[in-house]
DNA sequence: CCCTTCACG
DNA sequence: ACGTACGTGAAGGGT
């Protein structure tokens, strides 16, 4: 429990905000919204309210008579995968997912962080939790600083808002690939951990052993598939989940997965033993012991079993990941006191940390922070941590 | 208060 | 024949 005070230290530091920037950034996003609701009515022929997903299905199903591809309980699903097929045949939907980014960043991001700003120190304040997840993983509340837009243009520009205060700069030290290095580790797999060892981009290599071609032959596209596959494998793959992922006939992504394990018997192995293990015990645990129950690892609904087949699966990864974090904070918190710096830790993102560091401590905190990371824990595989300094949070990515 | 959607790792 | 990628939190709609 001793990073319970880790944690309230970065509660009370908080996160300093421009929140000038803030407003001139609603304006923008405001304008933006007005133009494309003007433009979605005229392609729809009435006005509608595109936030109720009810009335967008009548819109696009009923009315333009465009083909439902999946359902939910309540009716059409116009979840973002259904409106992507959808736009490879009419106007509409790619201007309602355009109106649903602008929308989604203004009101949950843009306009929400400027009422959590805390009038006595003039920043926000987070909650970090501790006793949330199944995993072991932090969560982070009013706000959530763990979901802050970092892709495309807009994610850019919402992550120079969060800056650093005088004299000092932000820090972001976050692990490279951790749950592939966590599970190289525990399955013992000998590509996995020869790629770790040698520091190769392991979703090429990925790429190569799947597609059995040398890694220099290797298309942004086949490396993207390949990481697809890597995220799959944490995730407890199934050929229909990665069929829906790639966007491929579910037969092909079984081929796909068969030719993974085919390279990656470790890997394989480790998933059995895993699964066998959450059988007969009920539970499955991570590296340092953490324990996730699993009761419904035996039931006779293939749904639900196969479900938390996944969970168990994934939780000794994402939860190793987790308790490895947990001790580099505490590390680093020590280390920060002992050296009398005055460098604080701000946000915990699940891999990666940031920190505000005085100017004249930048070298001193550097080297401490990725230290502290990357021995947190040895393991077979060497651990990796990208660091970065800027006067924002964007900068310091 | 539940459902859907979508932001992040 | 069925229906899913793992883990979170927040906003808005609709009952």
């Amino acid at each position: 429990m001793p990073l319970i005070y880790v944690l309230a230290d970065m509660e009370e530091a908080g996160t300093k905000i421009d929140k000038d920037r803030l407003a001139e950034l609603s304006k923008e996003l405001g304008r933006e919204l007005e133009t494309l609701q003007t433009r979605i009515y005229a392609i729809a022929g009435e006005t509608f309210n595109i936030n109720s997903p009810r009335q967008l299905g009548k819109i696009l199903f009923e009315n333009l008579g465009l083909k439902p591809g999946k359902k939910t309980k309540t009716g059409y699903s116009t979840g973002m995968d259904v409106l992507e097929d959808l736009a490879r045949t009419h106007e509409l939907p790619r201007e309602i997912l355009n109106y649903r980014t602008f929308y989604k960043l203004k009101t949950t991001y843009v306009d929400a962080l400027p009422k959590l700003i805390n009038e006595t120190t003039g920043r926000i304040h987070t909650s970090f939790n501790q006793t949330v997840t199944a995993t072991g993983m932090l969560s982070s509340s009013e706000p959530n600083m763990q979901n802050i837009p970092i892709r495309g243009e807009w994610g850019t520009r919402i992550r120079e808002v969060f800056i650093a205060d005088k004299k000092c700069v932000l820090i972001s030290a976050d692990y490279s690939q951790v749950e592939l290095r966590v599970l190289a580790h525990m399955s013992n797999d000998r590509g996995l951990i020869d790629a770790f060892k040698k520091d190769i981009d392991i979703h090429t290599r990925t790429a190569s052993e799947l597609f059995n071609i040398p890694a220099e032959e290797i298309t942004p596209d086949m490396r993207r598939m390949a990481k697809t596959v890597n995220f799959g494998i944490i995730y407890g793959i199934s050929p229909f989940g990665l069929s829906e992922a790639l966007n491929i006939p579910p037969k092909e992504a079984g081929i796909i997965i068969e030719q993974y394990f085919e390279k990656h018997k470790g890997v394989k192995d480790y998933i059995d033993n895993t699964l066998s293990a959450a059988r007969n015990n009920g539970f499955v645990t991570t590296l340092l012991g953490r324990k996730r129950p699993v009761p419904e690892i035996n039931s006779s609904n293939p749904n639900i079993r196969q479900q938390t087949e996944r969970m168990a699966i994934n939780t000794p990864i994402q939860g190793t990941a987790a308790d490895l974090i947990k001790i580099a904070m505490i590390n680093i918190w020590n280390g920060l006191k002992k050296q009398r710096l005055k460098t604080r830790m701000i946000l915990q993102v699940h891999d990666e940390l940031l920190f505000e560091v005085p100017e004249n401590e930048i070298e001193d905190a550097k080297k401490l922070i990725k230290c502290g990371m990357e021995n947190a824990i040895k393991l077979s595989v060497p651990l990796k941590v990208d660091i970065g300094a800027g006067k924002n949070w964007a900068e310091a990515h």
